[in-house]
DNA sequence: TTGGCGCCCGACCGATCGGTCGGGTAGATT
DNA sequence: AATCTACCCGACCGATCGGTCGGGCGCCAA
């Protein structure tokens, strides 16, 4: 039946996903996937070509999440200050609202893209180049139009992944700073709302000197 | 000789350092930490234990020389705002003056605590700890003494972090957005500027609202 | 000269790695 | 009823994993 084929597909995919996550694309074994998934290593390959592939797909679903939950914002025709409002908000949320997640991307970000120029790979670039695409286009967007600051754009695309994506891949560490669960409630309001205020200070035009210390 | 002991246990921790640092511990393989030091496998375990012992004694060398260029800082007796401008400076010259530094770390706040309860963890555990907390009380001194806004000084500690080191330890994507290489002499002062300007308008007493848009 | 010691090596260990292969079973098609 | 196909399994492959062991080589003290 299709429908237990896709749903083997989606175990291992859930599987698989929670696994890299938790200990990276080296430190899985299969027979660790096919376990997890209620089943034995070698039927994995009646899903996927190789472990590398499964991989691919694992990110290239994350990707696919995250710019889904993206995409309305970067078409809403509201000001930009209130659009990065909202893309903040909608990549906290993305990022919260499922766990392995940002671990799995700040991995796979730092990760040596060693993988076989498969086309799987090439999508997950094209995906993550469209979301970081659409960040860096809104705060270009912003510095033309006289709302933020001058800043440079990639430095600023760079500091807001590190705001979101790092955060909430720094488990313990960050549990330890918050002295509670990073993915509760109240802290991934208070995440947003502090990143927010950040960027509403940090890129409004000023009047104060830029540089207040040169030693 | 003990001068050639101490020259191969070094020759190993810098191998170890560079390829921990671009494939991750379980990525790594200990025949290759010693090909790529000279020695052969075995010869290994008469310097280190264990692969684990090898990597802790990798991450605690690392924290210690960021900890030993943010000490000065720390101790000076300027004002909290300057004093968290050179902190920066400081931090972003010991990631970038050591390629893999930026990697290693990040990848050791997302790996899992995994290594066996032993005294070079547990010291390792204690740098990051001074380092943090260093940050931590510049901020909520600034705070305090009403030089900075009042924010969450967890969530502001997160946010350097990712700042940082997630920057430093991006590799290609970072080098894409930026168009350059990431530790060019150029591109590390931006970075600086960028976060050090970051900070002083995004922590700088507002007289605004704080909360510009609420869908 | 003779031990002892620090350093290093090659050979070897059991375990696990990603991946292949052939067969078995259930459901749909003809 | 026969066939086909999708799915899954157990057995097996060569390679590599972290780690052990016994011995060899060179230096230093006695």
């Amino acid at each position: 039946m299709a429908n237990d084929s896709l749903h083997s597909r989606e175990k291992i995919l859930d599987a698989a996903e929670a696994l890299f996550a938790r200990r990276g694309y080296t430190g899985v074994g299969l027979r660790e996937v096919a376990e997890a998934s209620g089943l034995v290593k070698s039927s994995l390959f009646h899903h996927f070509r190789s472990k590398a592939q499964l991989y691919c797909e694992v990110i290239a679903r994350v990707l696919d999440r995250i710019q889904l939950q993206l995409a309305p914002v970067f078409a809403s025709r509201v000001g930009v200050a209130e659009r990065l409002d909202r893309i903040i908000e909608a990549l906290i949320d993305a990022l919260a609202e499922h766990p392995p997640t940002a671990r799995l991307l700040l991995r796979s970000l730092v990760e040596e893209g060693d993988f076989d120029s498969a086309e799987e790979a090439q999508r997950v670039d094209e995906t993550l180049a469209e979301i970081l695409d659409g960040i860096g286009g809104l705060l270009r967007e912003g510095v033309k139009a006289g709302v933020f600051r001058r800043v440079s754009v990639p430095h600023m695309v760079q500091t807001l992944i590190g705001a979101t994506v790092y955060h909430f891949a720094s488990g313990d560490l960050g549990e330890g700073l918050l002295g509670r669960p990073i993915l509760c409630a109240e802290e991934v309001r208070r995440r947003k709302r502090e990143i927010q205020n950040l960027l509403h200070n940090g890129l409004a035009l000023n009047s104060s000197p830029q540089v207040l210390s040169e030693a």
